[in-house]
DNA sequence: ATAAGATATGATATAACATAACACCATAAT
DNA sequence: ATTATGGTGTTATGTTATATCATATCTTAT
């Protein structure tokens, strides 16, 4: 869980008023939920610590739409392989959101969030020019085991 | 549509036997209803053409226990991304299968299956070397648009 | 201040995707 | 022939996601 919440609540609020919509209390819950989590959670699982850690049950339908609020503003990321969803590990970075690469652990669960190096995105686009495809580039999404569950030998999940 | 399903089929029933496992009537059928699809297919869908195809409602429960056998023999492959199953693009070749990557079209749906390149997943190895990451690298899956639409401008499905 | 409009959320229903558990049957091994 | 194995059927349930309409709240113009 990343160690300064509340700067990042705060640069989520800067964001959102510059593109020009609100962050509103419950949106800042759901991303809160979300940073104070070591795994992506489902919509479902975030309903369940909404509870826990607010007091209110919300519908998950009005989940489902702060996601998509969020997911927008770029305060959060889907994990397509894993119909998960986690906050963005650079929300108070000062540069460039870029092409994101998502380093999955399939024993702990655990998501690390880095940016595709340069060099290779123009490798990829290179590789698949001569089909004629153009890429979307939205992320990429990689699965093995993190260093800690090889250290420890974690059993898988 | 491959343009020849028999070779395909005969070199399936070579690679099940030879794995010592059994490509049953059933199986061949849902593999069949796979290779004659222009694009990936829902469990669901795959119901709905075999009914089409060979006459017979199969419960969804045993398409899947189906697809997974198709799958563990690598004749068939799961987009995680869409949750849909499509036949290998390379059963009836020599070669070893190799870490396969997906070109998803998103608008006509249709997906190309390409071979990663060797030095593209060396560098993607290097690069999050410094993570302490392992791969264990299935796939990647990468979304834009196909040739075909680009020169069309389908619309979006 | 109030009404009109826009945005956010709630409520309900249902669709779409997936697995668990157990029963039954055919074929293979003994 | 008997038992073991594997394949399929049946039923139930779990999980993820969307559609639709209602209600609440917030803005803005008058
Ligand atoms: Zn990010
Ligand atoms: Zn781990
Ligand atoms: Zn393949
Ligand atoms: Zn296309």
């Amino acid at each position: 869980m990343p160690d300064d919440i509340d700067r990042i609540i705060q640069k989520s609020y800067e964001a959102c008023a510059s593109a020009g919509v609100k962050l509103t209390d419950k949106r800042k819950n759901v991303l809160m939920v979300l940073l104070g989590s070591s795994t992506p959670l489902s919509a479902y699982e975030i309903v369940e610590r909404y509870k826990i850690q607010f007091g209110e049950t919300l519908p998950v339908m009005s989940i489902y739409r702060m996601l998509d609020f969020l997911i927008q503003e770029k305060l959060v990321h889907k994990l397509e392989t894993a119909s998960q969803y986690m906050s963005c590990a650079h929300i108070a970075c000062e540069h460039q959101h870029e092409t994101p690469q998502f380093l999955i652990c399939d024993r702990c669960g655990s998501v690390k969030e880095i940016a595709i190096k340069k060099h290779i995105m123009t490798e990829l686009e290179r590789s698949i020019q001569s089909t004629g495809f153009t890429l979307a580039h939205q992320q990429l999404e990689l699965h093995g085991v993190c260093k800690h569950c090889q250290d420890n030998s974690v059993p898988a999940n």
